[in-house]
DNA sequence: GCATGATTTAAACGGTTGTTTTATACAGGC
DNA sequence: GCCTGTATAAAACAACCGTTTAAATCATGC
């Protein structure tokens, strides 16, 4: 039971908070689990450091965003108006490290279903990670959009375009189980994540054609 | 408290455990709030007729396979093969009266929440809403796509692009708190619901046309 | 080496959980 | 009438919940 970790006691019971809210949701997780899960830590600690189970929930939020801001920083506000080509190898490339991230990185599980829950329940903590995390990458979404179509960036469709286009990457993390049970596979390895992909961009360029040719 | 309801009580009981399972999760609803919900019935009742809370989830499963098989009855095996523009009005129905349950009917949310949180929990119960609810709909979607693309309606493409297309609708229900926060929204009435309804169509047409003239 | 503050521990708190028990009401067959 | 099985009721059950308390341990500056 020593600190023989780098990682302090606290940051221990935020990340087995973070599994466990996400993946038993936070009303089945109980706070001796979490201090057990984080090392065999004590009950008390939580009360101790967060005040309550309801402030780690915000601590778990707060790390959620810092930890997405870290892996995929956002971009500056004013980027190099790129032809409408370059910015469609950008939106490529941009859905592709997106799904690689959602379907490959182990870590990915853990947040993606604590924002999930998060995001049913439009509690407090919703606030944190919409404010944090989902508004500046879906503008940046769709200021790519915008420079590929040439249209308005901020126009209601291309809003919801952008919606559709993380709505195809998302569904192969929520609906994981589903798709890997309906194609027989055994899991999603590296080699299946390319096969989304091609599906994916396929996707991409026939919308992106079709607004280009007729920008309604 | 007499039975002046047509329903009987253990049919009130499963009504309020889905709408209180899917609203706030299996842990965090007590049997007592079920009760309570299906009108001021006595605890014991859940043990009674389920014979645990567990047994009543289960009941939840069965009884929301039974209501989606009678909103959207499965089609015959066997449809008369449609040419490929039939097939395209076809699919383009199917998705449209999917988003309309998914983002006008009322009960849409508490059913879609309680599927979504058993998926995440893959835990016996998913087994009952695959087999019941996701299996065959899915099939009969790839089979329309094959007829509108002249391609094979089982092959690892044809399916995963289904799954893409399902996961566009899926995201405006699921993110809908996302989506009406981003568009400066107060909900999703039904003028809203045409608006996705014309994105998702164009790009349903787009991503067809692009598996027509190049089918892989 | 001792005072000081932060960290960790064990134990207990009242309250709530799902379930069981026991008793009561109510129907229909004989 | 009574008997039988189903349905509802109230109360109690042990187990567990999040939180608090109070004491022990640790690191650190002086």
């Amino acid at each position: 039971m020593q600190d023989n970790d780098p990682q302090s006691t606290r940051d221990l019971v935020i990340a087995a908070a973070i599994r466990l809210f996400g993946h038993q949701g936070y009303e089945a997780t109980t706070v001796r689990q979490i201090a057990l899960a984080a090392g065999g830590q004590n009950v008390a600690l939580v009360s101790y450091y967060f005040g309550s189970k309801e402030g780690l929930r915000r601590a778990c939020a707060q790390e959620i965003v810092a930890r997405i801001h870290r892996i995929f920083p956002t971009a500056p506000d004013e980027m190099p108006a790129a032809g409408q080509a370059a910015a469609e190898r950008q939106l490529e490339t941009l859905l592709s490290l997106f799904l690689d991230f959602m379907t490959q990185v182990p870590e990915a599980e853990d947040l993606a279903a604590f924002v999930l829950r998060e995001l049913t329940e439009s509690g407090e903590v919703f606030d944190i990670l919409y404010d944090g995390v989902i508004a500046d990458r879906h503008r940046q979404l769709c200021r790519l959009w915008g420079q590929a179509t040439g249209t308005d960036p901020e126009s209601e469709t291309t809003r919801l375009t952008a919606f559709s286009m993380l709505g195809q990457v998302l569904y192969f993390r929520i609906g994981r189980p589903v798709v890997v049970r309906r194609l027989g596979w055994s899991g999603i390895a590296p080699a299946e994540t390319e096969q989304i992909k091609k599906i994916l961009t396929t996707n991409l360029s026939a919308i992106l054609a079709a607004y280009r040719e007729d920008p309604e």
